[in-house]
DNA sequence: ACCTGAACACCGTTCAAGT
DNA sequence: ACCTGAACACCGTTCAAGT
């Protein structure tokens, strides 16, 4: 259904060893490649949001045409999976290797997750629908193994990758649609106080109006990581 | 940014008490009305999913013009906000007055919530980014009193409904996209072998292919609640 | 008050070529 | 091997009318 993960590269599979890998044109402009492609639809998405990605706009700031990018490209689709995938590489190897402190590892890993998906507010929205990109797979592995030093049998390993994940996922869709949708905070405050006879609890708890998203977050995780069933 | 929220009725706020509420033709046709377009607009995309929901589309089923959709709504993003909005009715009262069981309700709650997700797929995704309908807020009013007569204090609140929310959210996004993408399950499994070396912990776990959602969702909440702080 | 068709601006992608 | 312009099918919405 999704494209096929032939690595993107030429059209319907005819890549046959490919004459010579030159690369670069001799005027020195470095052309297109799914590099850039790719570094350039992440750039595009963080500037403009997930409707903000464009065909037509993406080949402009690649100073191609449009259709330029069909040859490294399958479809649009290709791009966003590329694009996702890409901003959840690693950049420091997350191995320290303490075994003692198992806990400060995970929520090392979960809050740098989370600041990723932060930084670039469509990946959260994207994620759940492609998440079997390498570099995610490879955090999902990273945490099992975590996990599975700190003691957490085989048997509980799923329940507690997949209770962490959707802890972490679902607060991060929320926060970065509401940080979009109350951008003009005016308009949310007449809307609160127009609710609030119809409300009160929410009214008195201020549900709405918290914003220590990241206080909120941290405890919340606390509670998931203590009851996390460890032998 | 979103559309005023006047109710949908009439282009621009023209609606000056309307001279007669005629509302149905003398042929017996039941002509247009918002209720028919949002009952429409949730059949469309129950059967075709988000992207299959064009103003086209849903005027061919309504029997009109496309065009007369825009009197009753002022554009697709209305649509896709009450229709989003329509589903989180409540059927039944949850009032159920045993103060002691309220462990018992805040489950049912959840997982009443859970099952909505469910039956609307595309309504996981949208929520987010639309959370402030009236049957939302009125169901995470609900769970605060719940809640806060459960004994957690104001100071606790957003934590426990934030923490609930995410968790409920995650899950459910998550797992209605795995259904999608993984319908063709011989891809699926073709994928996983060829990953088994790369990724040994998942292969072991079998984490993409647990398909025990329902038990896995069960277990993680019984986690958060049991972590619930409370007076 | 309510509905409509024609038309516009825009977008992803196919195709048939170019070098 | 790599890039391109013209063209197609499709979609949300504006506009100027109709009743």
């Amino acid at each position: 259904m999704a494209a096929k993960g032939n690595g993107g590269q030429g059209k319907r599979s005819q890549r046959i060893e490919s004459a010579a890998q030159a690369g670069k044109k001799p005027g020195g402009e470095p052309s297109l490649s799914l590099e850039r492609i790719v570094a350039t639809a992440v750039e595009l998405l963080d500037a403009e949001g997930i409707d903000g990605l464009k065909m037509r706009r993406l080949a402009d700031r690649l100073g191609a045409g449009v259709m330029s990018l069909y040859w490294h490209v399958a479809n649009k689709e290709e791009v966003f999976d590329l694009a996702l995938d890409a901003v959840f590489a690693y950049r420091a190897p997350p191995q320290r290797i303490e075994p003692e402190d198992w806990r400060r590892d995970v929520v090392h890993m979960l809050e740098d997750w989370r600041a990723i998906m932060l930084r670039h507010p469509w990946s959260a929205s994207l994620l759940p629908r492609r998440a079997l990109g390498a570099n995610v797979l490879g955090r999902l592995e990273t945490m099992s193994e975590v996990l599975s030093r700190a003691g957490v049998a085989d048997a509980d390993m799923n329940v507690a990758i997949w209770s962490l994940w959707n802890y972490v996922l679902g607060a991060t869709v929320t926060r970065a649609s509401f940080a979009l949708s109350h951008a003009d905070q005016a308009a949310g405050q007449k809307r609160l106080s127009a609710l609030s006879e119809r409300y009160p609890t929410i009214e008195r708890t201020r549900l709405l109006l918290d914003s220590d998203w990241d206080g909120t977050f941290r405890k919340g995780l606390d509670v998931l990581l203590d009851g996390l069933p460890r032998g």
